[in-house]
DNA sequence: TCTGGGGTCCTAGGACCC
DNA sequence: TCTGGGGTCCTAGGACCC
C-alpha cells in the first residue's frame, strides 16, 4: 500500500574521490576547495574529508577559517570533470535497481523500490547491496536512508554517516522526526531556523504542535510545507526532474577590482566559458541577467528580457556589458560579477534575422 | 569567520490588458 | 473626486540547496 523510498548520498563526495585516486592523502586530513594561500584565501570548502572534520572544517566554511583550524591538512583544487565522470558510473550502478528514480545532484539520488522488494526489511538488505557494490567498483562510501516517503528516506540517510545505513519504517517516523532540529527540514536555512527560534521553536516536535494557520501567516505557503514536514507528510513522487531553467557564470576576483575594463574583459570570458554549452545543447534564451557584488558584499542584479529567443553570443556580451555599465560609474571596488541567461526553449531551429 | 559557484523557487511591485 | 478585479509578464531581491 505504502511506498518505500530509498536515498542514497555519496559520502564526502569530492574528498572521497581525491582519496581514491592519491592512496597518499589516505587517513590524513583533506579539503578540497579554494586555494588557502597560507590563510589569505577568499574561497570556501567544497568538501572536507571525516578526518577534516575532527578539527571542524565543514562544507562551505571560509578556507581562511579551515586553513586555521587545520593548517596541516592538505588542500587541494577540485577536480569537477573527475568527480562528474565518476558520478555517472555510480548513478548508473544505482538505476539498474528502480526504473523510478530522481537524481538530485552530483552525490545524490531517490530510487523509488516500492515494486522491488516486498518491506523494509527487504529494501534494507537491498540497501546493503548498493552500498557494497559502489564500495567495489568505484572504491568510495555512500549512506543509505530508507522510509514511506522522500522527506524520511532524505533524512534517515543523514542520520548514520558515513557508510551507514537508516531504515524508518511508517511506524517509525513520528519517533525518529520528532526529536530533530527544524533546521535539517529540507527549505529551512539560518535564516529561518532564527525566526523559529524566535518563536522558541527548535525540534520538529515543537514545529507540528505550531497551528497551520499562524505558519501560513508567517511564511506564506511555505509555512504550510513546514507543517506538512514537521508531520513527516510528504506525498511527492520521485521523478526525474524536468528541463533546466536557466545557465550560467560567475566569478570571485582574486582581489577587488576598480577597473571596469577587468570587469569586461571577466564578462567576456564568462560568457566564453557557458555559449559553447548553449550551442552543443541547441539552447535559446530570451533574458540576459548580470550580478555584481561590491567589495562590502553588497550585491545587486540587473536582468533584460528580449522579444524573442536568441542564442547570440554578442546579445549576451553587449547585453552583460550595458547593464553592467550602470554599476561602474560610482567608483566603487568589485568583488563578483556573473552573467545568466534564462527564459530558455530547447532544441527549435535557430531563428533568422528576418523571422525575428 | 568573512563569506564559491552552480542552480531553484518565492515574493512584491509595477506595467499593461481586458 | 477618488478610483474594480483578474491575469500575465517583467524586474529585483532574497532564501535556500548541494
Amino acid at each position: 500500500m505504502g511506498r518505500i523510498i530509498m536515498h542514497i548520498d555519496l559520502d564526502a563526495f569530492y574528498a572521497s574521490v581525491e582519496e581514491r585516486e592519491h592512496s597518499e592523502y589516505k587517513g590524513k586530513p583533506l579539503i578540497v576547495g579554494a586555494d588557502p594561500q597560507e590563510g589569505r584565501g577568499r574561497g570556501v570548502v567544497a568538501t572536507a574529508n571525516y578526518s577534516a572534520r575532527e578539527f571542524g572544517v565543514r562544507s562551505a566554511m571560509p578556507i581562511s577559517r579551515a586553513w586555521k583550524l587545520c593548517p596541516q591538512g592538505i588542500y587541494v583544487r577540485p577536480n569537477f570533470s573527475l568527480y562528474v565522470k565518476t558520478s555517472h558510473e555510480i548513478m548508473s550502478i544505482v538505476k539498474k535497481y528502480s526504473n523510478k528514480f530522481e537524481q538530485i545532484s552530483i552525490d545524490e539520488i531517490f530510487l523509488d523500490v516500492t515494486d522491488k522488494v516486498s518491506d523494509f526489511e527487504a529494501a534494507g538488505k537491498l540497501a546493503e547491496r548498493i552500498k557494497k557494490e559502489i564500495l567495489n567498483k568505484e572504491k568510495v562510501t555512500c549512506s543509505i536512508g530508507i522510509g514511506p516517503n522522500k522527506l524520511i528516506a532524505k533524512l534517515a540517510s543523514d542520520y548514520k554517516k558515513p557508510y551507514g545505513l537508516t531504515i524508518v519504517g511508517f511506524d517509525d517516523v513520528k519517533r525518529f522526526i520528532d526529536p530533530l532540529p527544524v533546521r535539517k527540514l529540507i527549505g529551512i536555512g539560518p535564516k529561518t531556523e532564527d525566526v523559529l527560534k524566535g518563536m522558541k521553536i527548535e525540534t520538529v516536535e515543537q514545529l507540528s504542535k505550531v497551528e497551520v494557520k499562524s505558519l501560513i501567516d508567517i511564511f506564506g505557503v511555505f509555512g504550510y510545507r513546514m507543517h506538512e514536514m514537521s508531520l513527516g507528510i510528504d506525498e511527492s513522487e520521485v521523478t526525474e526532474e524536468g528541463e533546466i531553467k536557466s545557465i550560467g557564470r560567475e566569478t570571485t576576483f582574486e582581489e577587488d577590482v576598480g577597473t571596469p575594463e577587468i570587469v569586461f574583459a571577466a564578462i567576456d570570458e564568462l560568457v566564453d566559458g557557458f555559449h559553447e554549452e548553449i550551442i552543443t545543447s541547441n539552447i535559446q534564451f530570451k533574458t540576459v541577467s548580470i550580478k555584481i557584488r561590491f567589495e562590502n558584499f553588497e550585491t545587486h542584479t540587473r536582468a533584460k528580457t528580449f522579444e524573442f529567443h536568441t542564442s547570440d553570443k554578442e546579445i549576451v556580451r553587449d547585453t552583460a556589458k550595458e547593464l553592467v555599465q550602470s554599476f561602474l560609474n560610482i567608483g566603487r571596488r568589485v568583488r563578483l560579477i556573473g552573467v545568466r541567461v534564462s527564459g530558455l526553449k530547447f532544441g527549435e531551429k535557430q531563428k533568422t534575422l528576418r523571422e525575428v
